[in-house]
DNA sequence: CTAGAGGCCTGCCCGC
DNA sequence: TGCGGGCAGGCCTCTA
């Protein structure tokens, strides 16, 4: 799925064509995504659209009749289209609007999901996310806090939302990268330069990707059909076995928690 | 409490 | 060319 700079993109992309728009009609194609679509959807035909915000992976549309709550899951995207373009496979929900347009939801896997909140950030599927990484809020003190006398690996730890939102499994192994931290390093054990460099680098990751319009592996793409452009800038996901862009060592790739996981050894030593 | 595995879905790529 | 297996950007839920 898009990451955080994925959905961070889908947001400025759709978020002129939304704005003060009002929605003439949600049409819902699927029973279910990750969860059921639920009926109270429906509260917001006919409100005006006031904003469009991003929490986590989490797009909000927000009317004086409630929130819309949006997440991509692993394959979900997002296009904006002239009304009278039938929809295709996977095409699962439309939110109509008044000018001709509507936003369209496409999502293979039905990993996303469509939520209604009536107040917003308060839906619990948001209520327990740690800061976002682009915020103050995320900073070294903060992040030293939570990694004292924790055994996790650091990689898992900062792709946990509970830590830190938005950070998924390519911008987790790039982050570790450009801060030359093993990804199986405990997380207790890294010093306070290395959780430093650490935040540094997440921010630096999350906000290069923004700029090239996010990372475009197969299916994700920006909300005007393009590819995102950041998949030319990654130094290490998907480079197992080939040579490390800084030193020439081989790329190493492992599983961690499931996850597949890249690294430079000569970059990112193993030193404890 | 935590860590680890399973599950949700479809499409695609690889090897036979 | 066809088919089974494994894998994929996320994350919730269950078990130990």
């Amino acid at each position: 799925m898009p990451e955080l700079p994925e959905v961070e993109t889908s947001r400025l992309g759709i978020t002129p064509h939304l704005q003060g728009q009002t929605i003439n009609a949600i049409t819902v194609r699927t029973d279910k995504l990750r969860w059921p679509i639920p009926q109270e959807l429906q509260r917001l035909v006919g409100q005006r659209i006031q904003s469009i915000r991003r929490r986590a992976k989490y797009l909000l549309i927000d009317t004086p009749n409630g929130t819309a709550i949006i997440h991509l899951g692993m394959s979900g995207s997002l296009r904006i289209l002239d009304e009278t373009i039938p929809p295709v496979k996977h095409d699962h929900v439309d939110l109509v609007l008044d000018n001709g347009k509507l936003l369209r939801y496409n999502d293979p896997r039905k990993f996303g999901a469509w939520l209604y909140s009536e107040v917003g950030l308060q839906h619990a599927v948001l209520t327990k996310l740690g800061p976002e990484p682009l915020t103050d809020v995320f900073n070294a003190e903060y992040l030293e806090e939570k990694a004292k006398n924790k055994k996790v690996v650091v990689k898992q730890f900062i792709m946990n939302n509970a830590i830190v939102v938005g950070v998924g499994n390519i911008y987790a192994s790039e982050s570790l990268f450009m801060a030359c931290i093993n990804p199986k390093t405990p997380v207790g054990a890294l010093d306070s330069s290395q959780i430093t460099r650490l935040v540094i680098e997440i921010k630096t990751v999350l906000e290069t990707a923004i700029k090239k319009g996010g990372t475009t592996l197969k299916d994700f793409n920006q909300v005007d059909g393009k590819p995102g452009y950041f998949a030319q800038e990654l130094h290490v996901y998907g480079r197992a076995g080939k040579e490390c862009l800084i030193c020439q060592s081989l790329i190493q790739e492992e599983k961690i928690g499931q996850r597949n996981t890249f690294w430079c050894e000569n970059c990112q030593p193993f030193d404890l």
